[in-house]
DNA sequence: CTCTCTGCAAAGCATTTGCACATTG
DNA sequence: CAATGTGCAAATGCTTTGCAGAGAG
């Protein structure tokens, strides 16, 4: 992630640039989906006192000025990720590994379906679950939304 | 739903039909999106002694068999609804109302993205958010996943 | 300087679980 | 009967919040 965005991002935005919110977003630079609680362990490193709370309000804030996206499934800790360009998810049910991948066509749905139904400001988000290689044998959950 | 699936399907699983699992099967019939809580009070008009533990290990049991769909999102209650066909969801972000809706060509993307990275046993559930026409108005949420 | 942010600790909710008794097959 | 399910209540896990002091602009 361009840290020129973030900055501008937040400066732009009537939020205030502190050490925290940086390190919050140079954690999710790298392009994983960390959970708060991996977000803390990883802030930490650069600055020991954080709290979760704090780590829980700056991912708040991000997602409302839209740097930030959150991914929750069925019960565990949400992930986040650093906003980047669209794109869904494919989820391993049984080791829980998120992948990221690109999809054609489905914004065309979506468009579809929401003007259909008189639908505004308008978003969309395709997850596929099932058994990743790796985890091939083994029992099966269910249902994806 | 129809009662004799219903009953087949948890005769025919290692699972036991008791009145209890009969009851929530009932109160998911009128095809709704109940949370845990709501069902609870449902099952109550016929059962006044269900405790909402027993609603979650039935609703739980249930999915396993494939009887009931659960749709989760960001931070409330999870909804529960009985798996009929195959659907998508639309929800609107301010009123929270959920809405089922067909989706052609999807299935087709989601099977050809699990082929490539080598997934089995797929599900997949393509979630539209957005403000609905009653909402029109109003502050906005981001993010579908 | 003023207003916003942070750390801490406590609270909040949704969901899960241990245990003794009730029920099913 | 033996195995499974249930009610109750306590426990858990993730996330949110109130407050007093610290920091940004």
């Amino acid at each position: 992630m361009d840290l020129k965005t973030v900055d501008a991002g937040l400066l732009q935005s009537r939020y205030r640039l502190t050490k925290q919110r940086a390190a919050v977003l140079r954690a999710l630079g790298d392009g994983g989906h960390l959970s708060a609680e991996t977000i803390l362990e990883k802030v930490r490193t650069e600055l020991p006192a954080v709290s979760l709370g704090t780590i829980y309000r700056t991912l708040d804030i991000l997602r409302a000025i839209g740097l930030v996206q959150i991914f929750s499934f069925g019960g565990s800790a949400a992930r986040y990720e650093a906003a980047l360009d669209k794109h869904h998810h494919l989820l391993c049910t049984n080791c829980r590994t998120l992948e990221n991948v690109q999809a054609d066509g489905v914004a065309e749905i979506a468009a579809q379906i929401a003007a259909t139904k008189g639908f505004s400001d308008v978003d969309y988000g395709l997850t596929i679950v099932g058994r990743c290689t790796k985890c091939a044998g083994k029992a099966g959950q269910n249902g994806a939304n």
